[in-house]
DNA sequence: ATATTATTTCTACATTTGTAGAGTAATTAA
DNA sequence: TTAATTACTCTACAAATGTAGAAATAATAT
């Protein structure tokens, strides 16, 4: 079962919280907020999804992500390589590579990382 | 306007023909196949959505993509760097490195390019 | 000529998604 | 203790999505 994009963005933002109530949840939406009723019924079919989950705290709940956001982009990106590249991750690093328009510096700093990377092997 | 899923798979044949008849679309899916009144319903909103076209070939239609591949993914990548990594492409590059797992020759290949990549600069 | 096949348009319908009001219960502020 | 606030559940409803039958038409095979 995947997110709907409502319920991603919702999702994004208890991953920067960690875990957070109903209302902290509503205020950290950038305007227009929803209402709140929007957000708990998100909640709720998040729940159903089994992407989030909560712990009762006296009358309220205090509601944290089960799925990890690394794992779930790792996820999403698995499935585009596999789409787009043919499930090769090399082809599609290529691709990046060419593609994105990173500075020099940055360029220098990823051929730092994946030195190391190499070495390690 | 986004494509939704099954939309989407089917823009993945007809990126792959380049241009097709229904039928041919209808024949490159993998087993069950959908209905053929299925595909020329999801070709008829891809057509409103602007990501098809047709050329009339007597009585049948010659169906085209009008948007890259790699223009679309390259959208969609945007969009994922964007709320996962908060916009920073070498983020997120650090992330794949890490954590793809390409092998010694995968990354000696990627690294080469990416020194190609600084010397042009 | 007629039956068969392919193409397209229309219509339909269940499911999912986005959004939120009404109602209920509990909590707190006045 | 009464009014206001919060959190939550239920219900609703429009739009988007997935899937396809029925009908009209044209082309083809017999």
């Amino acid at each position: 079962m995947e997110l709907s994009n409502a319920e991603e963005q919702l999702m994004q933002i208890l991953w920067k919280k960690e875990k957070a109530l109903m209302k902290e949840l509503v205020e950290a939406y950038p305007d227009p907020k929803p209402a709140t009723t929007t957000v708990a019924t998100l909640l709720k079919r998040m729940q159903d999804k089994n992407f989030v989950g909560y712990e009762q705290q006296g009358r309220s709940r205090e509601y944290f992500p089960k799925v990890s956001k690394k794992n779930y982009f790792s996820k999403q990106m698995n499935g585009m390589i596999k789409s787009f590249f043919n499930n090769s991750a090399s082809q599609f690093a290529s691709f990046f590579t060419e593609e994105s328009d990173l500075s020099e510096k940055e360029l220098i700093e990823l051929r730092k990382l994946i030195d190391e990377k190499i070495k390690k092997k």
